[in-house]
DNA sequence: AATATTACCGAAAACGTTTTAGTAGCCTTC
DNA sequence: GAAGGCTACTAAAACGTTTTCGGTAATATT
């Protein structure tokens, strides 16, 4: 087993002191042609490379990034996490995922055990327990330390922060705006409890576009659901209930055992009946008829959250300024919508 | 803004020595009560923490465990991943998570990165791009270190090192034997090209399953595409040459377009034709009619993952034995086939 | 009263690196 | 031939811990 080699061995073997070999590896000026040739080429021959940790904590600075997501198994911060990864990594900084599970104590945990040097700064969207439960001081401990933190999708106003988000209103109101132009009167809307900030940007788009529309907002027309878990039996109470012909849906999932519900019945889709849903992900491709649906852009949002931190990250100066990006949402057209 | 508390600090406050307050800290017996009492107090009110990082200094030990896995928005990737994040988790450690985006160059860049005290040991997936070079010097290099390394799903005899993979060629078997029970004569698989570990042990078990049943393998019912990216023009123009009546599929994507494409000729899934996919995911559960799939419990795999490479990290002594576990797949039935 | 024991605490090294502040030795220069 | 200026290097501190080894009182033992 070969182990790994230290500025300390290479000094000892080449009896010069570690200051010596440490500059030489740095090509400075300070030192002598000939022994800067001797170290590198000793360096490279016994395949030198510094420890990371012991130059973290002479700089107090990882290279590394904390993620705290609520799901891992999931289109949307997957997506996310891909475009952080690859700007972090372009970046040179290393990505640490924590999985919250939608819970707060566990996002409470996670950020403890990062925010203790392992990490320059943090990247998060804010589980359903802690937007439940409404408590931010584990967010606030950290952005106290002088801590980088940017929210993305799921934030909250409680934190000055930077923070990336899509405009979910605008996403719901173009939509619900698409299904009036294509001549939908009975608008339905399938979404959580409110206490899911996107849920309710989505519902207040949703109520807009109905009143700059003249259509009367329908409380029966709206199902919430309590979690993310669906009940089969509700679905399908919902729509024997009532006659709708046009569906908007927070997510695929909904969308989809509605779809696949409605289709059952008998209905047409997009003839009798269309479906938008939020995010644009691998159900809603391959749904068949394919699901319209509001675009996220995941990518290119985890990108600017990483942007955004790197950005705070390196720069010495602390200003207190901070921003929110919001992103336009674009809705991708597909079978389940007349065109 | 509060800047973290050290030892140090503590010390200098309460005019004790670094030592005392960092045995106080751990309850040593070598400290009096009452001197320990006051440096706790002040601990606590102050919310000291220790640095993460000097204490891998210290340790040689960082408690990060380094995942590299080809892609971070794949199913079975993710599923497998929160196996090993929860596991991990559990036992104290963190997951830094690398994209090698299917690249052997990202994946030798990423894991020299980590490689150098970043973490204490690897999970990885080879990317494709390795397995088609069929290159594992990296490999070798961090093992001779002496750093921990457990590949999963996609491994390389060339390696020494924890395995956890699934039954591959057992998964494929049961299918295609199920098809044959079923009553299928002309059973068809789609794949990719053989570098993949993973598809050659399929195709493995499809050719056993027929030959087993006397039914003579005809390389016409093969349809490879060479990487991920379908054509759908292949596929129309395979099912308009050939006729089957079942299809293997080695992932969901394949299966699905299948599906779809054989649907809209006006057959019948599954009386016409069956169908079963590798990987049960999203796609499978929700398509219409549901696919049958060969769930290869990724979170499971996870576990496992975490748990041999915990255990070797964990272990001082350097004992030379490898284990490779490997996991049974189980086939989930839905529409797709008759049950 | 001399010695042994105990209780309590501190100094210092170590982990591997970077960086500041020197310090030799040699060469100019007037 | 002394002052100054280079060149090429080293010592040592620092980052924040942990831990070993001592050390010093006070107390206990003979």
């Amino acid at each position: 087993m070969k182990k790994k080699i230290t500025l300390k061995h290479i000094a000892r073997e080449l009896g010069v002191s570690i200051s010596t070999v440490s500059k030489a590896l740095k090509n400075s000026e300070e030192i002598g042609a000939d022994t800067k040739e001797k170290v590198q080429a000793f360096a490279k021959l016994y395949n030198y490379k510094p420890n990371n940790i012991a130059i973290s904590l002479k700089n107090k600075r990882t290279k590394n990034i904390g993620v705290i997501i609520p799901d891992i198994v999931h289109h949307f911060f997957t997506t996310v996490f891909r475009g952080i990864e690859k700007y972090a990594n372009a970046k040179g900084y290393n990505v640490i995922v924590c999985v919250s599970d939608e819970s707060f104590d566990r996002e409470v945990i996670n950020m403890e055990l990062l925010a203790n040097g392992s990490i320059d700064g943090f990247i998060m969207a804010l589980s359903a327990g802690t937007q439940l439960k409404n408590d931010y001081n584990h967010l606030k401990e950290v952005t106290e330390q002088g801590i980088p933190l940017v929210l993305f999708d799921r934030v909250t106003e409680d934190i000055k922060c930077d923070k990336v988000i899509i405009n979910d209103k605008k996403g719901a109101y173009n939509a619900v705006t698409k299904f009036i132009k294509d001549g939908r009167k009975r608008i339905a809307m399938i979404t959580t409890e409110d206490y899911f900030s996107v849920s309710r940007e989505r519902a207040a788009g949703y109520r807009d576009a109905l009143s700059d529309n003249g259509i009367a907002f329908n409380e029966d027309l709206i199902l919430k659901f309590p979690s993310m878990t669906i009940d089969e039996k509700v679905i399908e109470d919902f729509f024997n209930r009532e006659k709708v012909d046009a569906v908007l849906s927070v997510n695929e999932i909904f969308a989809i055992h509605s779809m696949r519900l409605v289709q059952s019945k008998g209905l047409k889709i997009p003839e009798d009946i269309s479906f938008i849903g939020f995010t644009d992900g691998l159900l809603s491709k391959y749904a068949s008829p394919g699901l319209t649906a509001v675009a996220q852009h995941g990518e290119h949002m985890g990108e600017i959250a990483a942007e955004m931190l790197i950005e705070k990250v390196e720069s010495e100066l602390e200003e207190e300024t901070y921003t929110t990006r919001v992103l336009e949402p674009t809705i991708i057209e597909r079978g389940s919508t007349v065109n």
